[in-house]
DNA sequence: TACAAATCGTAACATTCGTTACGGATGTGA
DNA sequence: TCACATCCGTAACGAATGTTACGATTTGTA
């Protein structure tokens, strides 16, 4: 019941428990174990369902034709695996996905979601809100590692977060390199190198533009 | 007329005329028409509407508050625009939209949307559908794109292409590495070095995995 | 205070990648 | 056959980035 309640909170995001509790009799559902090891979808299997990890860790894994695997992540509950999937025109696991740890999974079928977003607005709104915002943060993602260059990068991020020739990075160099999918010292050279060009100015996650025309070249 | 049929063509993705034209007749929506250089949506705007291009080209551009300008893309109709940013949580335009010819966009409510949705099984099938595809899309070039180094891309594109220790590239060198992001002579010389070191064979488009440890090696 | 951990800048060197240029192979139409 | 375009491999060079190591500063904690 409390893993149910985490379940529809991240999927359906109705906050009232009232109107949580109410889709819960609602809903069609299936609930499944799975000891440690133990797998849980095959990759390529047919998505039918809606799968909602509710306890416990999973891996995923690429598996080629010739039985090599490679690690992509690790999903910890609760959390879809691959929610996006099931209406996608391939609906088929694009990985192996295994039980770290014993672990609860809630299955919906794709039938039974539709069901219910033609009846309950809130789980609708909440499933859209939710592949929504991944495509939000995929496409931010994607504009960032596009960027050819660190400079382009930082140059992309700091006009996003320009607020009248200043800025701030909002979050640690270290955990903004990871962001950006380089090495800490790059970065650090990387901003170093633009401040001692006087394009921008620098000190303690804070910042100002000092030169718009040259932060504008190094974008692609 | 025929401007609704692509619209429905590309959103609702029923292939029957008949359907198309049952919930065409039934949802409401709103036509506008934009000249060259028009804006249609300034960045920021909320999205309360989905926003469908149905003829003509537009642009799209991040402006910061300076007023710099930056070009993101363009669009050519029929397309939506930020179709899944009507669900998202932060339902704003990323994005100035311009038009570059005459426009013409059909716009429809978000309630409407939701109404249809309820009503009519394969709108909302459809709908689902072209976002569960952007997310797959996204999330595909999204893991090409944070594999650190030309030879990671390669090793993981090839494993994905891998056929019983044999695979095809499927498009031509240069539109590969288009895809990944990296120039094309350094694709062909990384592919050249990982022949040369006896982890692949390579010839016309085609090839053989010989050390599927060392590809594996590869990938971060 | 004293110590450990986290964060960051910096430097030197190795590696990777982009840039540019050239030539071969292939296909196509005049 | 010839001219032309496209795709591809290769090489040489320079620029950008990764790697590794060190020290300074800050922060939290006993």
């Amino acid at each position: 019941m409390n893993q149910d309640l985490l379940f529809f909170c991240t999927i359906c995001r109705e906050k009232s428990l009232e109107e949580i509790e109410k889709i819960r009799c609602v809903i069609d559902h299936t609930v499944k174990t799975y000891k440690r090891g133990e797998l849980i979808a095959s990759q390529g299997d047919r998505i039918s369902s809606l799968y909602m990890l509710t306890k416990g860790k999973v891996k995923t894994e690429i598996i080629s034709k010739s039985g090599l695997t490679v690690s992509v992540e690790e999903i910890t509950a609760p959390y879809p695996l691959a929610a996006a999937f099931i209406f996608a025109d391939n609906n088929h696991f694009p990985v192996e996905v295994t039980a770290m740890e014993d672990c609860e999974v809630i299955l919906i079928s794709k039938s039974s979601i539709e069901k219910q977003m033609a009846k309950c607005p809130g789980f609708l709104r909440g499933f859209m809100a939710f592949i929504a915002n991944r495509v939000q943060f995929l496409s931010e993602r994607l504009k960032i590692f596009s960027q050819k260059g660190i400079k382009a990068k930082i140059a992309y991020y700091i006009l996003q977060h320009d607020k009248n020739g200043s800025f701030e990075l909002g979050r640690s160099i270290a955990s903004l390199a990871e962001y950006f999918g380089v090495e800490r010292p790059s970065l650090s050279r990387a901003i170093s190198e633009m401040a001692h060009d006087g394009i921008i100015e620098f000190e303690a996650g804070k910042g100002k533009i000092l030169k718009y025309n040259d932060l504008k070249e190094l974008l692609g």
